[in-house]
DNA sequence: GTCGAATCCGACCGGTGACTAGGTTTCTGT
DNA sequence: ACAGAAACCTAGTCACCGGTCGGATTCGAC
């Protein structure tokens, strides 16, 4: 325990990330989301995700430095993207739902978000993978948080009568999965947004989207 | 092309499999199954596969040359089960509607199928994936299959006004799919035959399943 | 019983995986 | 401008991968 006040003798301290590391890390975390979502977890190599940003497989360890912290960055990462795009977390049922429509027309101009969180969230079913605690408890969280939208539309007098809030939750999030799993093998052949709007639109009265679907598309 | 008669210097001609060899093909097929439910194809190792039947890794390739054919042979196996188990062809749609909540309910005794079927179509989004063209043109026979059941509904009159047999066969599979990915995560907060059940139930009219799903578990 | 095919194994091969060690270059606070 | 931390690379470790090769063993038709 020697005095750590500020005498010549002092070792320079920590100095923090240069100005460029912040853009570097964020080329590594899209890179890894490309890595993961074409092959997995298990099978991206940490290599192919160094060639894609440039970088060798030492340099991208020094920022992250194991595969395992890649792979939480990333999803840590979408998970704030998510957050800032998306407000889910209202008291408003419908808007709540408007919300999950509009999710699902967002998801559809980045496929290869939808085709991480796909590949992801199957490999993960095995307990001893890294991923397999965040995606149970992410289940559990968005269950919960659709449940109790269903919840107060029921309140309201809006939902069909003998439908269950909880299961209507699980219902809508396996819609949505098995929806994105068709549109990843052919994207032609189903509309995302239009199916959910549909199935919220058969037992929750007077339930409309904000704008017609089959619109302008961008 | 010397003669093949049966002179005495004649060549014995191959002899075919052993009696154990079907037994041992078998049980290298489950095996497979296990693995490549659990590790995923890319991930799973033949060495692995070995070790559970007992073998070493070269006596398996003797029977499967390659990895890519254990694969193959592993999922026509199990088309081979299910194909003898349901009959999903006929011309009756509440029959067929019926048949599909049966194997929600068989799928429900067999886990390490469902993760199977689970694991490798998310992997095999993947155009290179060994297995992409069998799950697209899964996809494909599957959805004709249950939207001619919705069609035969709907020339009987029994489908709900403004519901379209193409794209109901699309949210079908798409529960079917989601619901699995949820249980295997999570075996008791689905129960996947009854929500399907109720799926149907609420666009076609007088569907009923055969026995009441709350009996007796077997 | 015997001979040859079917079965199976041990050893090996080239390739790739995640990760480490140690040194060089680049940036930045002072 | 300069010291030292951050950034980065080359080279290597060790484990494992799918697959081959040649030989040993086992089975079964004759």
């Amino acid at each position: 325990m020697s005095t750590e006040t500020t005498t010549k003798v002092a070792p320079r301290r920590a100095r923090g990330e240069y100005a460029k590391t912040r853009a570097r890390k964020m080329a590594i975390l899209d890179a890894a989301l490309e890595v993961f979502a074409e092959s997995g977890y298990r099978s991206g190599s940490l290599k192919e995700v160094a060639t894609r940003v440039g970088i060798s497989e030492a340099g991208l360890l020094h920022h992250f430095p194991s595969k395992v912290h890649l792979l939480e960055a990333v999803l840590e990462h979408r998970d704030d993207l998510a957050r800032e795009r998306f407000e889910l977390d209202g008291d408003d049922g419908a808007a709540t739902l408007r919300a999950l429509v509009d999710l699902a027309t967002y998801n559809a101009s980045v496929p290869g978000v939808v085709e991480l969180y796909c590949v992801l969230s199957a490999e993960a079913i095995a307990p001893d993978h890294p991923a397999h605690d965040y995606f149970v408890t992410r289940y559990v969280d968005t269950r919960e948080m659709i449940a109790s939208a269903f919840r107060q539309l029921q309140d309201a007098g809006r939902l069909a009568p003998g439908a269950d809030p909880h299961r209507a939750a699980n219902a809508t999030i396996a819609l949505m999965d098995g929806l994105q799993l068709q549109w990843l093998l052919d994207r032609d052949v189903v509309d995302m947004a239009r199916e959910l709007s549909d199935f919220f639109a058969s037992f929750v009265e007077g339930f409309r989207v904000a704008e017609p679907l089959d619109g302008i598309t961008r």
